[in-house]
DNA sequence: TATAATGTCTATCGTTTTAGTAGGAATTTC
DNA sequence: GAAATTCCTACTAAAACGATAGACATTATA
């Protein structure tokens, strides 16, 4: 399943990028218009800033924009920052590996060898969307 | 993250599978070969019971057998016994549709589309892979 | 027919993750 | 200086996960 996280988080970029504008977008007003819990929210659009999404102005007039052109913000960044490993488990993983305490022999592995498919197949399609492609 | 149920079923059916016989394989013997908590192991194997993959016999030389053939048994089946739902948001799922609670539009939801290819995708590995396919 | 070897079933449990909530500190504008 | 905003830490309730315990039912075979 996708995370509540994952979700809020796509869905606050996607306003932020159909703004448009470089004028910071106050929490309250992404919140409102997607029907997320402000509090929880701010942590996401926290961690966000934190690894180079989004800026941010305090103060009145304060608020949340991007960075970067949406069409410069591929999916593949997003769902790591937000979701983890896009792998599902972590000896198939890029960016994340681990190998597996039980498994004697990954070759042999018929885990492996499934989800190194499904992790291919997942990549390509968030390699093929920027967060420009998503707004409608 | 793909659940340890998932991974053990899955390397469960991949060892009946490649054991070959329709003689019953102990739940012991599965358990020791791909390094499974025995106890654990017993509750998958009865929920693959109960969904119609294995069949089993009590008693002494009693366990656990493979159904039908290797190559009858698609992973799309496997994997929605196992780890439930293949798309990752409700509103994307084919066997397990839900509609969102706080999403007024699923045609201009930028989660919905993203997570559609994902789920196509991820069906796509799923249905041309059956259990035969998994045996190295 | 007794016994040992197996699967079946229900209940429970500790840990981790999820999805928040609370409350205040820091910063900026007016 | 007051109001509006983000920033940050800590906490929490509920659910999911990954088992474990123990009794019961069935079967083979000695």
């Amino acid at each position: 399943m996708l995370s509540k996280k994952t979700k809020y988080g796509l869905k606050a970029l996607t306003y932020l990028a159909s703004v448009g504008t470089k004028e910071p977008v106050q929490i309250a007003e992404i919140a409102k218009h997607e029907n997320i819990s402000q509090k929880f929210l701010e942590s996401i659009l926290l961690t966000l800033r934190r690894n180079g999404f989004l800026g941010s102005k305090k103060g009145k007039g304060g608020g949340y924009y991007l960075i970067k052109e949406p069409h410069e913000i591929p999916m593949t960044a997003v769902m790591r920052v937000l979701e983890g490993p896009i792998a599902m488990v972590p000896c198939v993983s890029l960016n994340f590996y681990e190998k597996c305490d039980d498994c004697p022999d990954e070759v042999e592995c018929s885990v492996h060898k499934l989800m190194l498919q499904v992790r291919d197949s997942a990549l390509e399609v968030y390699r093929n969307n920027t967060l420009a492609d998503l707004i409608s």
